[in-house]
DNA sequence: GAAAAATAGGTATTTTTATTCAAATATTTT
DNA sequence: AAAATATTTGAATAAAAATACCTATTTTTC
C-alpha cells in the first residue's frame, strides 16, 4: 500500500519493455522485482493507467499502454514522476464563444484540468464539464475573457492576453 | 458462415457508435440485427478486428477500435471497409441555445457522434461534449445556426434548413 | 487530534474472455 | 467432381480479468 506510485511506475515500464500477455504473467514480473501483488491489484492498477490488451500478428495478446498522452495523465493524477502541480502538460489550446470557454487538452487531460479547475473554487468559473480531450468552462456573465484567462493562467502554460 | 465480412462490418459500426461493455452485450445488440453468434466467435471476430477494451472515464469498460492505421490493415486483409458511416442512426433531435448546440440521441449513441463531429475538425465547431444520450458542442461565434447544420448534416440525417 | 472520508489491497467469487475440440461449410487442386 | 485443404463456428471448458466484500491505513475535515 505505501508505494502504489512506485509500483504503476514499474507497471508501465514492464509492458512497454516486454511483451505480458496476462495479468497474471505481469504480476511474476513484478514480484521479482520485489512488488508481491495479487492479480486483483493488478486489474485495478491496469484500469487506473488504462492499458488495453490487444491482439498481437503472432496471435497471442499483450499489454499496451494506448498513447503517451494518457498515460501521462494517468499518472500525474496518480502522483506519478512528475512534479509539477500548477501547470497541465496536455493543454493544446483555448477559445472563448460568449460565456463559454472550451479548452483543448490532449487526449485524456480534460478531465483532470477540470478537476483542478472546480477545486481551485474560482469565483469566475461557475463550473466545468470534461470530456476526453475538451473542458468546457461556464464563466460567470460579468467575467471578460481577459479575466478568464487570468484565471486559466493558473493552471495553463498561456500569457493572460492571448487567444489561442 | 458466409456472412462473416458483413458481420464484421457491423460489429465496426457498432463498436463504434456505442458504448459496448462486453461481449455478451455485442452479441445481443448483433441479434437484434439478425446476426446471431456465440460470444466465442465474437471473442475471435474481436481478435481478428484488434479492438481492445479500455476503461472509461466513468469506470466502466468499452470496446474500441484503437486506431485506424492498425486497423485499416487488419480490415482491408478481411476486405471490411472502414468508410465513415456519414449517417447516425441514433439521431433524436437538435437544438440551438447561443453558440450552443444541444444534439439528442437515442442512448449511448453520444459519444460516438461526438467523436465523429470531433474527428471532421470543422473549424466552425469549436468543441464537443458527449453523455450518455446528448452531444453538447460549442459553435464558433460567428457560426450561425444554418451554417451549423449544414455542418451536422455531414453526420446527421436532417436537412440543413430545418430545427428539430 | 478525534471523527469522518477516502484510498489501498487481499480473498473469494463472479463475470468475461479465450481456446480446445469436433463438426460443418467452403475453397482449391487434381 | 472427387479429394484434399482451409475456414468458420458452436458447445464446452479453461483461462483470465473484474468486482463484492471486508479490513487496514492514510488523508481530510472539523
Amino acid at each position: 500500500m505505501k508505494n502504489k506510485r512506485l509500483r504503476l511506475q514499474i507497471i508501465v515500464e514492464l509492458i512497454k519493455n516486454n511483451c505480458i500477455g496476462s495479468q497474471d504473467e505481469l504480476s511474476r514480473l513484478l514480484a521479482a522485482r520485489g512488488y508481491v501483488v495479487t492479480q486483483a491489484t493488478l486489474s485495478r492498477d491496469l484500469k487506473q493507467l488504462r492499458t488495453t490488451k490487444v491482439a498481437t500478428d503472432l496471435g497471442n495478446y499483450m499489454y499496451i499502454i494506448p498513447d503517451t498522452n494518457n498515460l501521462q495523465d494517468t499518472m500525474l493524477q496518480q502522483g506519478v514522476s512528475t512534479a509539477q502541480a500548477g501547470q497541465h502538460t496536455g493543454f493544446v489550446s483555448i477559445q472563448f464563444s460568449g460565456h463559454a470557454a472550451v479548452i483543448k487538452t490532449r487526449n485524456g487531460y480534460a478531465s483532470g484540468l477540470a478537476y483542478d479547475i472546480d477545486m481551485s473554487k474560482s469565483p469566475e468559473i461557475l463550473g466545468t464539464i470534461a470530456g476526453a480531450d475538451t473542458v468546457f468552462a461556464l464563466l460567470r456573465e460579468d467575467v471578460s475573457h481577459e479575466e478568464a484567462m487570468r484565471v486559466f493562467a493558473r493552471f495553463l502554460p498561456i500569457t493572460p492576453g492571448e487567444e489561442a
